[in-house]
RNA sequence: CGGGGUGUGGCUCAGUUUGGCUAGAGCGCCUGGUUUGGGACCAGGAAGUCGCAGGUUCGAAUCCUGUCACCCCGACCA
């Protein structure tokens, strides 16, 4: 795609400026509008539209595994969040504190969540008695705030939209099982519905969640080579429990401590959707996900008949979100207009169109234009969103085999870094020293430890002590 | 938090070095008309406390001091 002439002015092209390309793309496209306070974002029409394609979707998902949706409040207070150590260093640089109330200063100040595992521990503390109450499987779609100090659009802003899913079950093997369920629906929502390829893996101890036993993440590459996780899974075990004494009976009439999960994704996958399948001439929507799936674009529209037709095609569309662009503008602007906005079909209908009963449909994703007659497009319409679908999976599993290298040596580890923009896979022994080492040197860092285990070399790519697991390394978003 | 940069109509900027007359341009916006198969054209119009505060001066967008915000590059993070 990066070779595709770019068709729209105004947005830098990804290979001359990649990151000034994703601004020009977030704002052209009108996903975002910047506020008056750094990090902290408008979500304009498109950009709050995909959001809610992606609660759609994801909540489906969720609820066909059992998961049950609450809210709990946004704020913790100090106490509260300081029961865990763990979570605390972890968080305690950039979460914000409210001290006062109106005029009058608090007893304790209290934090806007940075993350609920507080909240749902305190919660879950009185609710959870009995074996029979278990387990919980309960998620909420909020947004935390996190004082980040930079911040870009999806990526990275102080506040942030996503759910997070917290559950508690009465043995380890059921929270073990719950984690990896919950990456798995986050992975195949990734490919299914997104066209994103992932990585399932394991983070490494110095990479996982503050406070969790073991972390589970899908990683994505973006189409300049840099990784972003997209999907984090967290199994707790019963540490939290055992700071927040969430305790129950079990059959064995024995006082146990319970096991606890969480599980989130947030906004920052819009920012995936965008580097994954976008190009230089804007976004590009996998139809699955496209809030509108097909733009109809009016030629000459003030000729009698031709706006008529244009909606008769909308009509004939309704299986499909449709709409008519009756804007005065150009044909030449709206056809940018759209293809920056990253609608997946585009159907031209003209007085040429109109005599020969015919219309023009156009890939955004290959600009492929075809001729097809009009009574024959709701055919034609059902069988391309799918095709379009499956194509922007297959380019991006494509692009994801290509960027992704093997190194079994530490001279092929430190080259492979110098030219290559992708993942590579290498050995390692599993020491904190060495992760940190290759971190410092290269500035990269563990994506994950795949589930999908290879064996490249006998030893570590950093020490040359034998090696217990291959890596992922990448450079991250 | 360290390094660098920028603040002038909605947007991108010129003007600041060397203080001076009514603060400009392009894009966008509004009105009317002509247009329409890859970002149309003509005419007219609206819109700016020059980031903020103080100072120097007969006079400040321009000089000085302070301050705030934002952007980029690092360290930390979904």
């Amino acid at each position: 795609m990066a070779d595709k002439k770019k068709l729209v002015a105004e947005i830098t092209s990804m290979d001359e400026d990649f990151t000034q390309w994703y601004t020009d793309v977030v704002i052209k496209a009108g996903l975002i509008a910047y506020s008056n306070i750094k990090g902290f974002m408008v979500y304009k029409p498109a950009g709050y539209a995909l959001w809610e394609a992606v609660q759609k979707h994801l909540d489906a998902r969720f609820k066909a595994v059992g998961v049950e949706n609450v809210y709990l409040p946004m704020v913790i207070p100090e106490h509260l969040l300081n029961k865990e150590s763990d979570l605390v260093n972890g968080f305690a640089p950039e979460v914000a504190w409210v001290t006062h109330g109106g005029q009058e200063e608090l007893q304790e100040r209290i934090c806007v969540r940075p993350t609920s595992e507080t909240l749902f521990s305190d919660f879950y503390k009185d609710e959870v008695q009995s074996y029979r109450d278990l387990p919980k499987i309960y998620n909420q779609w909020c947004s935390v705030v996190r004082w980040e100090k930079e911040t870009r659009p999806f990526l990275r802003s102080r506040e942030f939209m996503w759910q997070e899913g917290h559950t508690v079950h009465a043995t380890m093997e059921e929270a073990e099982e719950r984690t990896e369920q919950m990456l798995n629906v986050y992975a195949d929502f990734c490919a299914e519905d997104l066209a994103i390829p992932t990585i399932k893996g394991q983070k490494t101890e110095k990479e996982k969640f503050a406070g969790a036993v073991a972390t589970y993440t899908i990683e994505a590459l973006m189409h300049d080579g840099r990784a972003l996780q997209s999907g984090t899974s967290h199994n707790f075990g019963s540490d939290f429990a055992q700071a927040y004494d969430i305790r129950f009976t079990d059959k064995d009439n024995k006082l146990k401590y319970a096991y606890q999960t969480s599980w989130g994704l947030s906004t920052r996958i819009i920012g995936a959707l965008i580097m994954v399948h976008g190009d230089n001439s804007g976004l590009v929507l996998p139809p699955r996900i496209a809030p509108t799936q097909v733009m109809i674009i009016p030629i000459q529209q003030r000729k009698a008949g031709v706006l008529d037709k244009a909606r008769e095609i909308a009509q004939m569309l309704g299986d499909f979100r449709v709409k008519v662009d009756e804007t005065d503008k150009s044909p030449g602007f709206k056809f940018a207009e759209q293809e920056m906005r990253g609608i997946p079909v585009r159907v031209e209908i003209g007085p040429r169109d109109i005599e020969a009963g015919t219309c023009v449909v156009v890939r955004r994703d290959t600009s492929e234009k075809i001729s097809c007659a009009i009574a024959d497009l709701p055919g034609k319409i059902a069988a391309l969103l799918p095709q379009i679908q499956k194509d922007m999976y297959d380019r991006a599993a494509k692009h994801l085999a290509e960027h992704t290298y093997s190194a079994a040596t530490p001279e092929e580890f430190k080259e492979a870094f110098k030219e290559t923009k992708g993942f590579v896979k290498a050995m390692w022994c599993g020491s904190r020293e060495c992760e940190e080492k290759i971190k410092e040197d290269m500035s990269v860092t563990s994506r994950c430890i795949p589930f999908e285990q290879e064996k490249l070399a006998d030893t570590c790519v950093c020490c040359g002590r034998p090696a217990t697991k291959m890596v992922y390394w990448g450079r991250a978003y």
